[in-house]
DNA sequence: AGCACGCCGACT
DNA sequence: GTCGGCGTGCTC
């Protein structure tokens, strides 16, 4: 017999599957899904059994040893490994890397033991002070060296491999047929008729003693089972009186429990979308299924998990928890022994005992797609939802106009929660920055905010500001000249970095001291351009020099915490003016009068046609922080106040009309199918003409598609743009030009859902 | 010639 | 990810 095993690296050189002979011994004992260690060249590897066949022309080898006793993965997570090879175009070995989480991978520690020390030459001598060390990766520069004292035996180098986390386990007691003869001995042994764990025996008021002499006389037996945990609070809760929209909302959702229906709940922030959530998790839990509930990070996690524990119990999956905490969770879901996960879409292919319902939260928000452009993590969700057949709930305040069609098209159940918890007025004002201009306000700040701020400020209030940066590039500009710094390789204009004060490319990283003679004709008039976050907040601190102002973008909350830190300091009122990208527009649940949106019109510029929904989207969610629990107010700043987008902020029915209507007529998704095309040449010549090639063989081979492009984006690199009607029609061209066009010196990506890369 | 280093392709 | 093959370029 021969097994596929898929082995865990990810370079793209690496074929999905290697076929080993079964040794005798294994037979019958290995199935699809378990791990294998297997001779992979020269090394020993860990792969993953795809399959099992009774004969291959490629073995050679056999498997060495099982590495699990039990499959790793479900059939589930091995069907979603296909779908995304089928669908998304992505390698087997790759995909496996994105359904198994990071703790269930495996470790290969190389440990270094010195055996004749008196001949350890430099670099060695230094870095191996102790006869038995850990292989650092720092040390691979010298890995040639490290093999040679290897074959001259003046070293040893053994390699482990494990996991890198392992299942807790724990010790459970269960008595056995063996009565004992004291009535207290006999109490804790009745209680013991069903398994129980130490802290059971213990909170019964049972002694660690008398269970010793019970387990010695035979009359209770351990074993070493699992342990699991998950999280329940017990706090008691206000009962919610359910609005007549949830209750319907519920119900509908309710109704279609065990089959495959999409559902989106669009609702205002605070309209208590949550809620019904929460009541459809607890009908679900009455019959022992779960609910995934996928959302967009840490501190919404949290938030939804707060809000659930009381009544249910809840697993948690983000990036601020240990890797022991997230196995943990894993393993408390795929057992069924919590009712709900909820998680970031990191977490969504976790497995599941009995899956009943999935809601993806916040579903506009492209961290959907941002771990992979090529994979739509509500595409992945709905091959899930498919496979248990069970609901998917979208939920948006601002659902994507792709959504919003496919309702119109009776693909999905569109739910609207209008009415509001806390009954409030809320209020827009538009602020036209060119007359601010005329009026000879040349500050970033309009007087109606500036004004609005400090009325805020005075009643003891709090202020949010959005500081759009998409699409901007606080890039140097010389004002003699006009040049612009770029980068050496990448041909684009260096960003810059007022706080690092440093010029960076965004593209690969590159980063340069900041310029003061411009290299073009040796001015000193070189100086940024442009607005960035980081000026907005150094603006507002000079204006308001006694409020307490805090900042969150990408920039300051690479290190861990300090985002859950400073939104938690914003909601205990201990800042009264924060500014943010739009992280700070998600979710939130703050209670402030005043909200100022800067900075959107690069955005409603950027060259994408999902830059309206975008901007639109952006503006909308961010209004959505004001206002929860009192009247609201919104100023936003445009210099385009003429704009559809800013004209129909108010009007949601009127933006979507007008969106589609120009989707339509411009020939974009969702009316068509989109393809983007991303060529990576040796020389621009060479692909310039290959592209060619390949658009005009498409274009004779192939009547129904239409192709735009190619242009020149990056050096050497090339975008084009295919559209089509139908997206079978996108597989078989994508099939079809990597089977034609399979060349090492032209690499092409694929992106299915993002004409902007 | 002798070897150090780097790039490339294979690995079942 | 790791290794061997093979070319280049430097040193004895």
């Amino acid at each position: 017999m021969i097994a596929e095993v898929m082995l865990d690296l990810k370079t793209t050189q690496i074929l999905s599957a290697y076929d080993y002979l079964i040794p005798d011994t294994l037979k019958g004992f290995l199935v699809v899904g378990m791990r294998v260690v297997v001779p992979f060249g020269s090394t020993t590897r860990v792969g993953l059994i795809t399959g099992i066949k009774p004969t291959s022309l490629d073995a050679t080898k056999s498997i060495i040893e099982p590495f699990d006793l039990e499959p790793l993965i479900t059939k589930e997570q091995l069907h979603l490994i296909d779908y995304l090879e089928k669908q998304a175009m992505i390698p087997k070995h790759i995909a496996y890397d994105k359904v198994v989480p990071n703790v269930l991978k495996i470790d290969y520690t190389k440990k270094v033991h010195v055996l004749q020390r008196h001949l350890l030459k430099s670099p060695l001598l230094e870095l191996l002070t102790k006869d038995h060390s850990v292989f650092q990766k720092t040390w691979m520069k010298h890995y040639h060296a490290f093999k040679t004292a290897e074959s001259k035996k003046i070293i040893s180098i053994e390699t482990f491999i494990e996991q890198k986390k392992s299942i807790q386990m724990m010790i459970s007691y269960e008595a056995t047929d063996f009565k004992p003869k004291t009535p207290k001995q006999q109490a804790l042994w009745h209680f013991l008729s069903t398994e129980r764990t130490i802290d059971d025996i213990l909170s019964e008021g049972y002694t660690k003693a008398m269970l010793k002499i019970l387990i010695e006389q035979g009359s209770v037996s351990t074993k070493s089972i699992e342990k699991i945990s998950t999280h329940r609070s017990w706090i008691a809760q206000d009962h919610k009186v359910l609005t007549t929209e949830q209750n319907q909302a519920i119900e509908d959702i309710a109704t279609a429990f065990k089959t495959y229906q999409r559902f989106l709940l669009k609702g205002v922030s605070a309209s208590g979308k949550t809620e019904v959530f929460l009541q459809l998790c607890r009908k679900l839990q009455q019959t022992n299924q779960q609910a995934l509930i996928v959302t967009l990070d840490e501190a919404l996690v949290e938030q939804m998990a707060d809000y659930i524990s009381p009544y249910l119990s809840v697993s948690k999956i983000h990036s601020g928890l240990t890797e022991q905490q997230k196995l943990d969770a894993y393993r408390a879901v795929q057992l069924g022994a919590s009712d709900v996960l909820i998680t970031t879409p990191f977490g969504m292919f976790t497995p599941f005992q009995s899956l009943g319902l999935i809601v993806a939260d916040e579903a506009q928000d492209s961290i959907y797609l941002d771990y992979a452009k090529t994979v739509h993590g509500l595409d992945v969700l709905v091959e899930r939802a498919k496979y248990h057949k069970v609901p998917l709930v979208y939920a948006s305040a601002t659902p994507p106009v792709q959504l919003l069609y496919d309702a119109q098209m009776g693909k999905l159940n569109w739910i609207e929660l209008t009415e509001k918890v806390y009954q409030t007025e809320d209020d827009v004002i538009v602020v036209d920055m060119k007359k601010e201009l005329e009026n000879g306000n040349l500050s970033m700040l309009s007087k109606t905010l500036h004004e609005a701020i400090s009325q805020t400020l005075r009643n003891r209030q709090q202020v949010l500001i959005l500081a759009n940066r998409q699409g901007y590039a606080p890039y140097v500009m010389c004002r003699s000249c006009g040049h612009v710094p770029t980068c050496e390789k990448c041909d684009t204009p260096l960003v810059y970095h007022k706080e690092k004060h440093k010029l960076k490319c965004h593209h690969c990283g590159y980063t340069i001291p900041p310029v003061y003679v411009c290299d073009a004709c040796g001015s000193e008039k070189i100086k940024p351009v442009g607005i960035a976050i980081e000026q907005v907040e150094s603006h507002i601190k000079m204006a308001f020099p006694r409020a307490k102002v805090s900042r969150l973008d990408a920039d300051n909350t690479t290190k861990k915490g300090v985002y859950i830190d400073t939104i938690k300091a914003f909601k205990d009122k201990e800042i009264d003016i924060l500014i943010g990208t739009q992280m700070i527009s998600k979710g939130h649940d703050f209670d402030i009068p005043l909200v100022g949106i800067l900075l959107i019109d690069s955005m409603l510029k950027a060259p994408t046609y999902l830059a309206n929904e975008r901007t639109y989207q952006l503006i909308r969610q961010t209004m959505g922080r004001a206002g929860r629990k009192q009247a609201g107010l919104s100023i936003i700043q445009t210099y385009q106040p003429n704009h559809f987008v800013i004209k129909t902020i108010q009007d949601e029915s009127a933006f979507y009309e007008q969106e589609l209507n120009r989707r339509m007529l411009a020939k974009n998704p969702p009316y068509t199918q989109l393809l983007t095309l991303v060529f990576r040449g040796k020389t621009s010549e060479q692909t310039e003409k290959a592209i060619q090639r390949l658009k005009q063989t498409v274009l004779a081979r192939y009547s129904q598609f239409e192709i735009i492009g190619p242009s020149e984006y990056q050096q050497h690199t090339y975008k084009l743009m295919i559209k089509t009607q139908k997206r079978q029609d996108l597989s078989t061209l994508i099939e079809w030009i990597k089977k034609t066009y399979e060349n090492p010196s032209l690499s092409i990506s694929f992106y299915r859902y993002n004409d902007e890369v």
